[in-house]
DNA sequence: TGTAAGATCTAG
DNA sequence: TAGATCTTACAA
């Protein structure tokens, strides 16, 4: 097991999107339990010119992290019930990050299996909040190095660039003419795509 | 202080 | 297809 030294990430996050597919994120739980997953689909974000970004209108609490050094791990809460990875690029001070939306689980599927429930292998991580989950990663994990921590990269299995499709950010609602999600064209574990925002909730109608 | 939207998931 | 669930950001 090698991990990924920090010049790795000294890119931009679109070029990162890309370079990340195929490589195995590596969770160590307790001393030597290990929970593996080979990244097939990801995300590019910036803070710049996407008003999709958390970081588009400039620093706040919340996204404080992804104006951080490179290799920084960004974890959020969202729609109540999941948390979803982003690995911190771009140099510090400029906001960019890369949302991991799905692997493939290698190691420790068992414990993976406890965390999701029982599913068949290639349900376990297909999805950002799913390899939160399976993964046991939460908000304990945001802003910790991928460099130092229980957290890291290992290099993978190379991808092809013939391999690699691009498509429309998923869930969003806002610069959804930038393609920058990646994934292994026709990966088994790559997300259910729902391109567009999610379905506008019901108005609750209270009675007076 | 109130309100609406959100980088989602699951059951029915 | 709709509901769960709750934090963040923005408007008043």
């Amino acid at each position: 097991m090698q991990r990924v030294s920090g010049e790795f990430f000294n890119m931009s996050a679109l070029e990162m999107a890309a370079a990340l597919l195929g490589m195995v994120m590596t969770h160590e739980l307790s001393p030597g339990v290990f929970l593996r997953g080979r990244i097939v689909e990801t995300e590019a974000y910036l803070g710049s010119g996407d008003e999709a970004c958390h970081a588009s209108r400039g620093k706040t609490k919340r996204n404080s992290v992804m104006f951080g050094p490179p290799g920084t791990l960004y974890v959020y809460f969202t729609y109540g019930n999941h948390y979803l990875l982003n690995i911190v690029t771009e140099p510090e001070g400029v906001a960019g990050a890369v949302l991991l939306r799905a692997m493939e689980p290698l190691e420790g599927i068992g414990i993976m299996r406890q965390h999701r429930g029982r599913k068949h292998d290639h349900e376990l991580m297909n999805g950002p909040g799913k390899l939160t989950r399976a993964l046991g990663l939460t908000l304990e994990h945001n802003g910790t190095s991928l460099l130092g921590g229980p957290v890291f990269l290992e290099k993978g299995t190379p991808v092809r660039q013939e391999e690699i499709s691009t498509s429309p950010r998923i869930g969003i609602s806002k610069s959804t003419e930038l393609t920058w999600r990646k994934f292994i064209t026709g990966h088994p574990c790559v997300s259910r795509g729902r391109i567009g925002p999610p379905v506008k909730k019901k108005k609750r109608i209270l009675e007076s």
